[in-house]
RNA sequence: GCCCCCAUCGUCCAGCGGCCUAGGACGCCUGCCUUUCACGCAGGUAACACGGGUUCAAAUCCCGUUGGGGGUACCA
């Protein structure tokens, strides 16, 4: 029997970290096993629904490297799954009901106990008409269970569960009757996706079976993703957006293979690798049971790792948009030392836009250190006195600079930095210094000298 | 409230009854290298939530407590 799984996102946002993991183990456990990615838009919101989210699921997948082989949308098939609920009305599984949301919650509020619907129209004989909606009805006793891939035995109890509404008052179907069916027409045999749908299982069990089916897939609930709270990450006060994470010049390499490792890791723990070792080595029954934490600070570690083993050529074409037009010379003589010192495609830009733009405020507590050292006038205005007469190459301004230490006994390297750059970081400094207007150069020391504290 | 799940360093993962004086990775700290930064190298920091069992032996199995999380919609 060949795999079948899915990834079925709701296109309600944009994909973020949580749902792409969903979407890579489904995608790993597809591949491993040489079996079928199905990607299913559950659009059956379709107030929240739109044609872009659906387009932007889609991209931000593609560029994950995440593939699929076949694709459905729900909103396509609704006609198939009210044909499926009539056949649940005829066989008496399902019902109508008139009871508003409000009726419903006041009636619970009432009788105090459980919230939920309390099945007050199952055999009131209701018709079809405004305001009425489909119920599943669900059994008052016994208990509906399966063994879950990652975490065993899960039971519930059926009188928990409420007659859930199937059949929306517009008449358009909900997620559960959808998503039960389609798992069912679709022969889904593994079920891999967020224990925060943990609770919808049982339901769906019901309503497969209800449907004729008699065996289910083999389900498998991964962990959630939290914050640093604990929390399941969330759109609105996570910063979580797949997409951000490629503007901000992540690769996606380092993003998948970063993902891979959130509950779940490789026997020899070798963390970063390619992607097919890692095809290789999963297996859905060795992910982990306990939430994990999104860490951006090992994302970024693996976003270096990655950024520093990129072939150079491809680094200054993935680097380059995010590089000013008035960079980008520079850019291209110096691609190969901001590499090495670069964590994220994004820092590029920093590191090279004070030579011919504006230079960055300095910190002023590394102002202070640095530039509050005895001897700093002396070396800035010995360097800026012999500019005029330095060879502007890159070996002619470190003779320069380190001639005057040498004169002066002290390290001018960190002042002139400070006082050109505006920072203590940065690139090789004579290099990029060659390729800078003598005049800028001996303005910055000048301002530079200008701003020191008169001692 | 009710239902469900989870519990090893700050974080992610190892550990599936003895090999654990608990291992790796990120972070952090120290040193080396270096007239920047980064890299690299050598070290270091730090955890089995608690209480009962079971067993010759428990981080590993069982029960409870505590703590955390998820769900509880005419969202998915």
């Amino acid at each position: 029997m060949t795999v079948r799984v899915r990834f079925s996102p709701a296109p309600t946002g944009y994909l973020h970290v949580g749902s792409a993991r969903s979407a890579l183990f489904n995608w790993l456990y597809a591949k491993h096993t040489d079996g079928t990615m199905i990607l299913r838009i559950e659009d059956t919101d379709t107030d929240r629904s739109t044609p872009e989210l659906i387009a932007s699921i889609h991209d931000s997948l593609t560029w994950l490297g995440i593939t699929w082989d076949e694709e459905y949308r729900q909103s396509d098939r609704f006609d198939q799954y009210l044909e499926a609920v009539e056949k649940l009305k005829a066989s008496g599984h399902a019902y109508y009901c008139e009871c508003s949301q409000e009726e419903a919650q006041q009636r619970a509020k009432d009788r105090g106990g459980p919230p939920g619907y309390d099945g007050y129209c199952r055999d009131r004989g209701i018709e079809p008409g405004e305001g009425v909606v489909v119920r599943f009805r669900t059994p008052d006793e016994g208990v509906t269970g399966w063994t879950d891939l990652i975490r065993g035995d899960v039971e519930f109890e059926n009188k928990n569960l409420e007659d859930f509404v199937i059949v929306r008052s517009n008449g358009v179907p909900m997620f559960l009757v959808a998503n039960a069916y389609d798992d069912l027409d679709m022969d889904i045999t593994h079920v891999i996706r967020g224990e925060d749908l943990i609770n919808t299982v049982p339901k769906v069990l019901l309503l497969r079976e209800a449907m004729g089916a008699t065996s289910h897939p083999i389900y498998a609930h991964l962990p959630l993703i939290v914050n640093e709270k604990r929390q399941k990450l969330s759109k609105r006060r996570d910063d979580v957006s797949v997409d951000d994470y490629k503007e901000r010049g992540y690769l996606p390499e380092a993003m998948t293979n970063y993902l891979a490792t959130l509950g779940w890791g490789p026997e020899d723990g070798v963390e970063i690798r390619p992607m097919s070792e890692i095809i290789e080595q999963f297996e859905v029954e060795d992910v982990v049971k306990s939430p994990a934490f999104f860490d951006v600070k090992k994302l970024e570690h693996f976003n270096a790792e990655y950024v520093q083993a990129m072939d150079p050529a491809l680094f200054i074409e993935q680097a380059s948009p995010h590089i000013a037009d008035s960079d980008s010379e520079v850019f291209g003589e110096l691609a190969t030392v901001v590499q090495e010192r670069v964590k994220f495609l994004h820092e590029a830009p920093d590191l090279v836009s004070w030579i011919k733009g504006d230079m960055a405020e300095p910190v002023e507590k590394d102002w202070r250190k640095v530039m509050g050292k005895d001897g700093v006038k002396e070396v800035l205005e010995t360097v800026l006195g012999r500019i005029d007469e330095t060879d502007w190459t890159p070996a002619g301004i470190e003779k320069l600079v380190f001639g005057v230490g040498e004169e002066l006994e002290t390290k001018t390297q960190l002042p002139v930095r400070l006082a050109i750059t505006g920072s203590r970081f940065g690139l090789p400094l004579f290099e990029p210094m060659a390729l800078m207007d003598k005049e800028v150069v001996k303005k910055r020391l000048e301002m530079a000298l200008s701003k020191l504290p008169e001692s």
